[in-house]
DNA sequence: TACTCTATGCAACCAATGTTACAGACAGGA
DNA sequence: TCCTGTCTGTAACATTGGTTGCATAGAGTA
């Protein structure tokens, strides 16, 4: 049986919820794992109920870049556009934290496709969703210096303690270490934070 | 009658389709014509049956970068998220060409999204068609230099002998002229290209 | 031909970001 | 306490791409 907070299981058709409770499969899975790289083929889909994981891509290089997090509700739209066009994913995707959730095989999520209406607007309005952030990155990366949105990185957190290194801010925006710091000690001279170890603060 | 090469008219059911014929209305519309702007709501859809649309978005300066093109066969996913959602377009449209099409109205296409299994099919495959391309943008303008972009843009034109100038290879690519206009001219003493007035020939 | 508009070439300079290399500070465990 | 790994600070330098300003070339037309 299914606990969940996916939007669509309110709306979900009765035959549909019945096909469900059969074919998905509780898991977990540690903090820090791989869940896919970028090139695999993916043959089932991850619901997410507690944790979160990022998604991001790599060009030839080390470097990279988060594309998104997934967070509990969504489901991986680089996972689905994988399994659906049997291609291989755009990018890759790393849990963050412990997490829970559902996997359900290729197949099954085909079946569900066809059998649900619920489902199908669910899966449209969050590739509707991927698609704005998407382009609003592309904006950012293309027309924002990077001091801007590393400010705004920081005004989106919801604590105004933010745990997390240099490196982690680097990897995300995809910068260096050694320019985050620089920019950083920038921003805490004019008095817009406070830099301590493994802690930004808003100010 | 609709006389298009819609992809999913062929898998159409009877009854969309006779829907349809009662709520679509051609339209042609001359070059370099702004269907949208950025930030309007969109109140129908179009679906284009021959010419080019490009599609860019620009940050609050007057630059601006293409973000894709639209081609006969595509309903554009811009257009459809703002319409859908009913929320500012994240980008704007201008013709690039002469172009033909029908218009929907939002109401007729939410009624089509409910009748017809087929076109929920065809806008699910352009979302992911977008999506791969978008994040194929973002992994290029954050990771490859320009001269590599250029390249690669050269190389996807059809032929081998291409109509454009340097400044609206700018505007594509985002850059301004006078260093496209440098890049080309590196490219050229590499051998790889020729340079002609209003022409860029691949070697 | 002369005029004009557009496209291209080029030089000098600047700003943003990335790289390399190293030093010091903090935290936890032996 | 000492040791070790991680995190942060900082300087010097390289590179990419953008800007400004002007010169010149082609193409069309009066």
């Amino acid at each position: 049986m299914i606990h969940t907070s996916y939007p669509f299981l309110e709306k979900i058709e009765p035959a549909a919820l019945v096909f469900l409770q059969s074919h998905v499969k509780p898991i977990s899975i540690p903090k820090d794992t791989i869940l896919f790289y970028q090139g695999d083929v993916c043959d089932n889909i991850l619901w997410l109920t507690h944790g979160t994981v990022r998604l991001s891509t790599h060009a030839d290089t080390i470097e990279e870049m988060t594309l998104y997090h997934l967070k509990a509700g969504e489901q991986c739209i680089v996972n689905t556009a994988s399994l659906f066009s049997n291609t291989p994913a755009i990018a890759s995707a790393e849990t963050l934290t412990d997490i829970e959730g559902y996997l359900i095989s290729a197949q099954s999520v085909k079946e569900l496709t066809r059998l649900s209406d619920a489902y199908q607007s669910y899966l449209f309005s969050l590739y509707q969703l991927r698609f704005e952030e998407l382009t609003s990155l592309i904006n950012n990366i293309k027309f924002k210096r990077l001091d801007t949105r590393i400010m705004e990185w920081i005004e989106r957190q919801p604590r105004s303690v933010i745990e997390t290194t240099h490196e982690q801010l680097a990897t995300e925006l995809g910068s260096s270490r050694v320019v985050i710091s620089r920019l950083l000690k920038n921003l805490e001279h004019k008095g817009i934070i406070a830099l301590h170890r493994g802690k930004i603060e808003r100010l």
